[in-house]
RNA sequence: GGCGGUGUGGCGGAAUUGGUAGACGCAGCGGACUUAAAAUCCGCCGGGUAACACCGUACCGGUUCGAGUCCGGUCACCGCCA
């Protein structure tokens, strides 16, 4: 055996090996002799091919990893696959940057990256990469497109969109962030186009309440998924008025329609609230410039939830006045800067007595306030009802019941909507309504490298879909994008065509899909990448659902929710079984490094990379003064942040497996923190890592070296300090064990085996016996290890003296006799506090431990003569005495 | 404002069901080896004390024989909210 560690030996051996031996390759069925083995689908989200990994993925697909390989080694039919989420803006921006089509950009960055994730040894089934940039891919958005088109679930309309001014298309709502494009950062306009939409509102309710099926993902996605489809249930009704427009003719049909969840409260309605761009709003500012000049002002403001929960509420009366449905009193109309037109109905009733903003709004404005629900009722019998400060309580609707509302006095909150929901719809002026805060997805796209929308416009027969025997449309991959639209509508090649029903000229759809359709079923694909046949087919429902999936909590809504509803589609048109595709997922944390920069009198900020950064430390180790290597000049330290080319502060996966080998960047990555949590580089740290694996590899060489192990391994003539080993050894298992299959937590599984790896350090007993338990204490490591550091235990699993592979090997089995103590040590507390400890017998009763305790000199000091009041023992662990 | 989360040494973090707070690693300090350095190995490493005592898991209070962990309240920070 070689004495030095040389990852850039063993790395590329290893993975030969694997290769040559197509060892990740996943079958559907029992192979030979092999027992039917349950499958286990392991999937980390694929990448988008921007050029190079970058250590966020390097983190998330060695999570992947490991848990594939343990999982094999639990005897479970593992597919784990990889793939690309080709298509997408940043390939055309690049094209117009370097004038190269998008497709060869693309692909040349498939090329690369590939072979950067195949130098981290990763456990992938390769046969069944997808690319959803091909046409073998795409064919089947365009296909179930057209079946959705078909089922009424995707549809066209027009309706106003977002429009990006930059990146010249549309914006998906969840793409425009702070009314701002998510990724030009411009400012958002409104135009009117023609779109397709899929309609998963149609699903809302399923998606929210199947949440609950899904104990295995994380809470706070739930609660963000939860929160997004935003179910309010509450009552639709309308205000009467006889205000007409210049026309002479009712506006809107003289009703004024609001959602409220709180029609309990409607008897205390004391005025209503509508948006500056209501239509009564608009009347009413016609002869009133001060309103006019305030509703312009409102238009300007914000139209997010956040900012408009924190502003200043402000409103003006209109001088309109509509009627109560059910008190038929008039109840003034105000605009208020807090109503949103395109939410909800664009007004409100106000309730000040029971609503906090109402009430601000009524203090401000002098308006009255009139309470209708009692709390006091067991609840509040301490506080009584205030015109002048608002509580908590006074929004309560648990414990409510309903006063100075004349029929409706005494009902709880569920017995008042009810009642009077149904009173509204006894005159016709209302009705129990459940609002959603999701909106049906539009996935029209004025952009060219995406997936083709298979709809040919006739003049005559209007929108035909493509036929299925005339699919894929292919996007021609040549094209090179110049910023001034979309290069599919200036390709007649593209864009003429005949109509499939009549034959005459039309013009081919040039809209492409939204990416997310892309990746809302590629989980599906993996299982039957090769099928040109169909979409999906039996091995779909063999693999799914994932088992487990990893990645960043950026997707915790959008995509996830996607796949969520395109998995539904799928089933409801009769293609898969499963209506959930994710059991569990795990979202890791962001990957993180500190930030130095300097800001120069003139000019920009300018960011140095950490690594060209030297400290100083102070007496106390904290470390003072950073400065720049180079000129030995001070920096400024701005704290750890996200890694990104913006802030010089990214770690290149490339550089880190050349430098340490593959093995040591997985370990740090694995090591630093807990895979749900943020992940903060350090160099140091990744030294500390490789150290690791070099100790690893001489505790190996140091035993090989003596020659293969005399006698087997014969625990009944252990002595004292082989047996101690040998329980180190197998508690060490124990731990690994659960940390990775139940906890799903690796640093700690890692600290456990450094922690055996010290024990194993100071044991230096070359005796036969002590040799043979030294060479159990190996190969468990080594096993153990496998799935975090594959390659060096490739290596090492050999230089054991195993002709077999520790690719093959099962996962070890806890020896429960080796965990037997003849002796145990007790903890023991006098009032709580740690005073002693002693040695009992493992069989010892709790009259024999209480009296060892007793009797120890510490313990004794603590005791004294003092009548001991009480006496808890906790077996094994524990005892504390209360005197 | 709402929902969700977090708060532990100089740092990343551990303590899994209420039972030894600080595992493991990094940094630091001391020592061995070396002409020297690097590498490697050994030891120390929350505050406090001569040594104990004592103090210590954001803060205040509670439950308990016993609280980082459970309960009530406060503060700070992070994430998400067409």
């Amino acid at each position: 055996m070689q004495e030095q560690y040389e990852p850039s030996v063993i790395e590329p051996a290893a993975q030969r090996y694997w290769d040559q031996h197509q060892v990740f390759a996943a079958r559907e069925s029992a192979e030979n002799s092999q027992p039917e083995r349950e499958k286990y689908y392991c999937l980390s989200m694929f990448p988008y091919p921007s050029g190079r990994l970058h250590m966020g993925h390097v983190r998330n697909y060695t999570i992947g990893d490991v848990l594939s390989r343990f999982m094999r080694m639990r005897g479970k039919n593992v597919l784990q696959p990889m793939g690309w989420d080709a298509f997408g803006l940043p390939a055309e921006n690049a094209a117009m940057i370097n004038g190269v089509p998008p497709a060869k950009w693309t692909y040349d960055n498939i090329a690369y990256m590939k072979k950067q994730l195949q130098s981290l040894g990763l456990a992938i089934d390769w046969d069944r990469e997808v690319a959803t940039c091909r046409p073998e891919y795409y064919r089947w958005n365009q296909w179930f497109f057209l079946r959705m088109l078909e089922a009424g679930i995707a549809y066209k309309k027009t309706g106003t969109v977002n429009w990006d001014p930059i990146d010249q298309t549309v914006l998906a709502n969840e793409q425009v962030v702070d009314g701002r494009g998510w990724r030009t950062g411009a400012l958002v306009e409104k135009r009117e186009i023609p779109m397709y939409y899929l309609r998963i509102t149609q699903y809302a309710d399923d998606l929210l309440q199947a949440l609950d099926t899904l104990p295995g993902w994380p809470e706070r996605v739930r609660a963000m998924q939860a929160n997004w489809i935003g179910k309010s249930v509450g009552v639709r009704f309308a205000f009467t008025h006889d205000v007409r427009g210049a026309d002479g003719r009712l506006i809107d049909e003289g009703k004024l329609w609001v959602f409220t969840t709180r029609a309990d409260t409607i008897m205390g309605v004391t005025f209503c609230a509508v948006a500056a761009e209501h239509p009564l709003a608009t009347h009413a500012a016609r002869n009133q410039p001060q309103l006019a000049a305030f509703i312009e002002e409102c238009k300007q403001g914000t139209a997010q939830e956040a900012e408009l929960a924190q502003m200043e509420k402000k409103g003006m009366a209109t001088g309109l006045y509509v009627t109560h449905p059910l008190t038929q009193e008039q109840v003034p109309v105000w605009v208020g800067n807090y109503v949103l037109m395109n939410y909800g109905e664009g007004a409100v009733m106000a309730v000040p007595a029971h609503d906090e903003r109402d009430f601000g709004f009524a203090l401000k404005y002098n308006l009255p306030i009139k309470q209708v629900i009692d709390v006091s009722a067991g609840v509040r019998n301490d506080e009584s009802y205030s015109l002048t400060t608002w509580r908590d309580w006074y929004g309560d609707k648990q414990h409510g019941i309903c006063i100075h509302s004349g029929k409706y006095d005494g009902l709880n909150y569920q017995q008042a909507v009810d009642a009077i929901a149904a009173d509204l719809k006894a005159i016709n002026l209302g009705d129990k309504q459940t609002q959603w805060r999701l909106r049906d997805w539009g996935i029209s796209r004025q952009r060219y490298w995406g997936c083709p929308i298979p709809i040919i416009h006739c003049p005559s027969c209007g929108d035909v879909p493509v036929p299925d025997d005339q699919l894929p449309v292919v996007l021609p991959e040549d094209k090179v994008p110049d910023g001034s639209g979309n290069p599919l509508g200036k390709d007649p090649s593209f864009y003429q065509c005949k109509c499939p029903k009549c034959g005459d000229d039309a013009r081919r759809e040039t809209d492409t899909m939204d990416t997310f359709v892309d990746s809302s079923w590629y989980f599906l694909r993996y299982a039957c990448a090769d099928n040109s046949n169909s979409m999906v087919d039996a091995r779909v429902n063999y693999w799914l659902p994932v088992d487990q999936y990893i990645g960043g909590i950026e997707h915790a809504i959008l995509h996830l929710l996607y796949s969520r509803f395109w998995t539904r589609a799928m089933r409801e048109l009769g293609l898969v079984d499963v209506a959930e595709p994710f059991t569990h997922l795990l979202t890791q944390g962001m990957v993180l490094n500190e930030i130095y920069f300097r800001k120069p009198a003139a000019g920009r900020i300018q960011y140095f990379n950490p690594t060209e950064i030297d400290w100083q430390t102070d007496d106390k180790g904290q470390r003072t003064n950073p400065t720049l290597r180079a000129d030995g000049q001070p920096v400024e330290f701005a704290g750890i942040g996200t890694m990104s080319k913006s802030k010089n502060n990214g770690v290149d996966p490339q550089k880190l497996v050349e430098l340490y080998g593959a093995d040591t960047a997985r370990l740090f990555t694995m090591f630093a923190a807990p895979p749900e949590q943020t992940l903060e580089w350090s160099d140091e740290g990744v030294q500390g890592a490789h150290r690791f694996m070099k100790r690893l590899w001489r505790a190996v060489y140091e035993h090989v070296k003596l020659g293969p192990v005399a006698s087997g391994l014969n625990t009944s003539e252990l002595n004292a300090a082989q047996k101690d080993l040998r329980r180190a050894v197998h508690q060490a298992l124990s731990k690994v064990t659960d940390d990775i299959q139940r906890r799903r937590i690796f640093n700690t599984a890692i600290a456990a085996v450094m922690e055996l790896m010290n024990t194993l350090a100071k044991f230096n007993d070359v005796t036969p016996n002590g040799r043979a338990v030294m060479q159990e204490a190996l190969e468990k490591v080594v096993l153990m290890l496998s799935p975090i550091v594959p390659h060096v235990c490739h290596t090492l699993w050999n230089e054991l003296g195993h002709g077999s592979t520790v690719i093959d090997q099962s996962w070890p089995e806890v020896d429960a006799s080796a965990l037997q103590q003849d002796t145990l040590e007790i903890v023991v507390q006098v009032n709580g506090k740690l005073r002693g400890r002693v040695v009992i017998s493992a069989q010892a009763t709790e009259q024999e431990a209480r009296a060892i305790a007793l009797a120890d000199e510490n313990v004794q000091r603590w005791v004294e003569d003092k009548p001991v009041r009480k006496f808890i023992y906790v077996p094994g662990k524990l005892i504390n005495v209360v005197v």
